[in-house]
RNA sequence: GGUCCUGUGGCCGAGUGGCUAGGCUCAGCUCUGCAAAAGCUGCUACAGCGGUUCGAAUCCGCUCGGGACCUCCA
C-alpha cells in the first residue's frame, strides 16, 4: 500500500499517515450543536470527513469513527455564564430543552442522509456523558490546573502553561493570546482573561442541570469532547476533525484538558476543514449569510436561482479541496451540476461498452493516479480530474474512437465504483424503480415509432416527438447504433 | 491592534522551481436529415513591482486587494 500523508494541523506540515494500531485507526469529529438547524457550512465539515473516513475504509483501516451531539452546555455569548442555547431556544420555542434536542437531531440526521453521509460509528452525546465529564474535571482539579469559585470550575490557563505549551495548535504563545483579549470585567469569577469554564454552576431557574461535587450545574462546552473522545477512542488516539473555527478556542482547549489530565497530547493528526463562503463572506450563523440544505434542494432562498440536488452539491465540494475556502455561487454551482451529469453519464455509458480485442488506453495507469491524488492529503479535485480523464475514454471507445479490452473495462468499473461511489460518496439519484421499468417500456415504445418515422422521412414527425418529449423533459440522443433516452 | 491565510485564463478551481490539472462557458470542426449528445481543436492564465536562479505561478522583499482567527459558530 503506498504511503498516505496528510496534512497536520499541529505540526503545519503534510505528514505520513501511520496508526497507532494499525489496522485501527480512531478518528473523531466535532459534531454539531443541536438547537437549530444544521447550515451548510457545517455539512461541508461533515461531508469532508465522511470522504475522509470513507478513504480510510476503503484502504483497509478499521475505522472507529466518533462524532458528538452537542446537546448540552453550549453557552450563549463570550462569557461562562448565562443560559445554555438549549434553554434559550426552547424559551423562544416554548419547548423542553430536550425537545429542542431531539427536533433538531433528527433533522440533522435527515440532511446527512440526503447528502450520503455514513452515519459515524458512535454518535455520543453531551447529556449522556456527564459523569465522564465530571470525573475528568475532577481529575484537572487533582492535577491542580482547575479552581473552584463559588461552585464554577475554571481551568487555570496560566498555570497550565507552565507545565505544558498553551495554544501549539494555533503556532502562538500565551503573551500574544492574553494582549489579544479583552480585560476582567469586574463580575468575572475567573482569575486569568484565558481562563474558561469546565463546569457551570446552574442558577435556579436553569431548566438542563445535573448535581455535581460542587452542586447542581452543566458542563462546559470544551470538556464533552476532551471526555467523549477519551472514553470511546482511548488518551492518545490517531484523527481529530472539526471545522478551522474551533481551531483557536475549542480544540486548543481540548488539548489543554486531555493534557492536563493524563500529560499526554491527545492526538497525534489534528485535520480541520475550511470555510464556506457566500459571496466572499464567510457563511456562519452570526453573520446571518447562510442558507439551509432545504433552502438549498429547492432553491428557495433569495440568493439562489434554482434548486440543486444533494449530490450535484457534494459532487461541488468535492472539487475543491477541503483545505480551502469554497465560495458558493450559481455560476459555479451550476457548472458542478453539469460537470457531475457529465460524469454520471459516463458511467451508464460504460455498462453498455463492448470490448475489442485491444487496448490504446493505460487504465491501470489512470488507477494509479486517482490512488496517487488521494494519497496526498485526500486530494479530490485532481481525483476529479482523472475520473473525466476516465469519462472521456469512456465516451470515444462508445464513439468507437478507441478500443478497450474486457479488462480495461472491468478495471474502469472498479475505478468508477471505488472512487466515485466508495470514497466520494456520490450516488445516481434514483427514482422509484417500479416506475421507472414502466417508463423504460414506454420509452422504448415511442423511440420505435420515432425511429420508423425517421426511417420513412417523416421527419415532420420525428421532430414533433422530439421536441415534446423535450418539454417533457426527456432528452433524445441520436447515435450510431439507434437512439437512447435520459431524464 | 495582534496572529495567520490568500489573490490563477470569461467563471469555478488544482498545482510549491523546469514537463504549464480538471469542470463550466464561448468559437470552429467531426458525426447527424436537422438538432442534441459525444469526440477533437482553439481561447494558455498565474494581482503589481523588484530580487534569487540557467530557469518561478511556485522561493524572498515591498505595495495593493480579499479573507480568517483573537468573542458563540463546522
Amino acid at each position: 500500500m503506498q504511503p498516505l500523508f496528510l496534512y497536520n494541523t499541529l505540526t503545519r506540515k503534510k505528514e505520513e499517515f501511520k496508526p497507532i494500531n494499525p489496522p485501527l485507526v480512531g478518528l473523531y469529529v466535532c459534531g454539531p450543536t443541536v438547537y437549530s438547524d444544521v447550515h451548510l457550512g457545517n455539512c461541508r465539515t461533515f461531508i469532508s470527513f465522511d470522504m475522509i473516513y470513507r478513504y480510510l475504509v476503503h484502504l483497509g483501516y478499521k475505522v472507529r469513527y466518533v462524532r458528538n451531539i452537542t446537546d448540552a452546555g453550549h453557552l450563549e455569548g463570550d462569557r461562562d455564564e448565562g443560559d445554555d442555547k438549549f434553554a434559550k431556544k426552547a424559551k423562544l420555542e416554548q419547548l423542553e430543552p430536550m425537545e429542542i434536542v431531539q427536533k433538531y437531531t433528527v433533522g440533522f440526521h435527515d440532511v446527512m442522509r440526503a447528502f450520503n453521509n455514513i452515519p459515524p460509528s458512535i454518535e455520543p452525546t453531551a447529556t449522556g456523558h456527564i459523569c465522564e465529564q465530571i470525573e475528568m474535571i475532577k481529575q484537572i482539579m487533582d492535577k491542580g490546573f482547575a479552581y473552584e469559585t463559588e461552585g464554577t470550575i475554571y481551568f487555570d490557563v496560566e498555570k497550565y502553561n507552565k507545565d505544558f505549551s498553551y495554544g501549539q495548535l494555533t503556532n502562538r504563545k500565551l503573551d500574544e493570546l492574553l494582549e489579544g483579549t479583552r480585560e476582567l470585567s469586574g463580575q468575572d469569577e475567573k482569575r486569568g482573561r484565558l481562563d474558561f469554564a469546565l463546569w457551570i454552576k446552574a442558577k435556579p431557574e436553569t431548566l438542563m442541570r445535573w448535581p455535581s461535587p460542587w452542586g447542581w450545574g452543566f458542563p462546559g462546552w470544551h470538556i464533552e469532547c476532551s471526555a467523549m473522545s477519551s472514553k470511546y477512542l482511548g488518551d492518545v488516539f490517531d484523527i481529530h476533525g472539526g471545522g478551522m473555527d474551533l481551531q483557536a478556542t475549542h480544540h486548543t482547549n481540548e488539548i489543554a484538558q486531555s493534557q492536563a489530565c493524563n500529560h499526554k497530547a491527545p492526538v497525534n493528526y489534528w485535520m480541520h476543514t475550511n470555510m464556506l463562503t457566500v459571496n466572499g463572506v464567510r457563511m456562519s450563523k452570526s453573520a446571518g449569510n447562510g442558507f439551509l440544505p432545504g433552502e438549498l434542494f429547492t432553491g428557495d432562498h433569495p440568493l439562489l436561482e434554482k434548486g440543486y440536488s444533494p449530490m450535484a452539491v457534494r459532487f461541488f465540494m468535492m472539487q475543491t479541496h477541503y483545505h480551502s475556502t469554497l465560495d458558493f455561487s450559481n455560476e459555479a454551482l451550476q457548472a458542478s451540476e453539469k460537470g457531475f451529469e457529465r460524469l454520471m453519464d459516463s458511467y451508464s455509458t460504460l455498462q453498455t461498452l463492448k470490448a475489442g480485442s485491444s487496448s490504446s488506453e493505460d487504465i491501470k495507469a489512470l488507477q494509479t493516479k486517482c490512488y496517487e491524488a488521494m494519497n496526498d492529503d485526500f486530494n479530490t479535485p485532481i481525483l476529479v480530474a482523472h475520473l473525466f480523464d476516465a469519462a472521456r475514454i469512456v465516451n470515444s471507445a462508445n464513439d468507437n474512437k478507441l478500443s478497450l479490452t474486457q479488462n480495461d473495462i472491468d478495471l474502469l468499473k472498479t475505478i468508477y465504483q471505488n472512487f466515485v461511489f466508495d470514497v466520494m460518496g456520490l450516488q445516481t439519484e434514483q427514482e422509484n424503480s417500479k416506475a421507472n421499468a414502466v417508463l423504460a417500456k414506454v420509452m422504448s415504445m415511442v423511440l420505435d415509432i420515432r425511429n420508423k418515422a425517421k426511417v420513412d422521412k417523416n421527419f415532420p414527425l420525428s421532430d414533433e416527438i422530439r421536441n415534446k418529449l423535450t418539454d417533457a423533459g426527456v432528452q433524445i440522443k441520436d447515435g450510431k447504433e439507434g437512439s437512447s433516452w435520459k431524464i
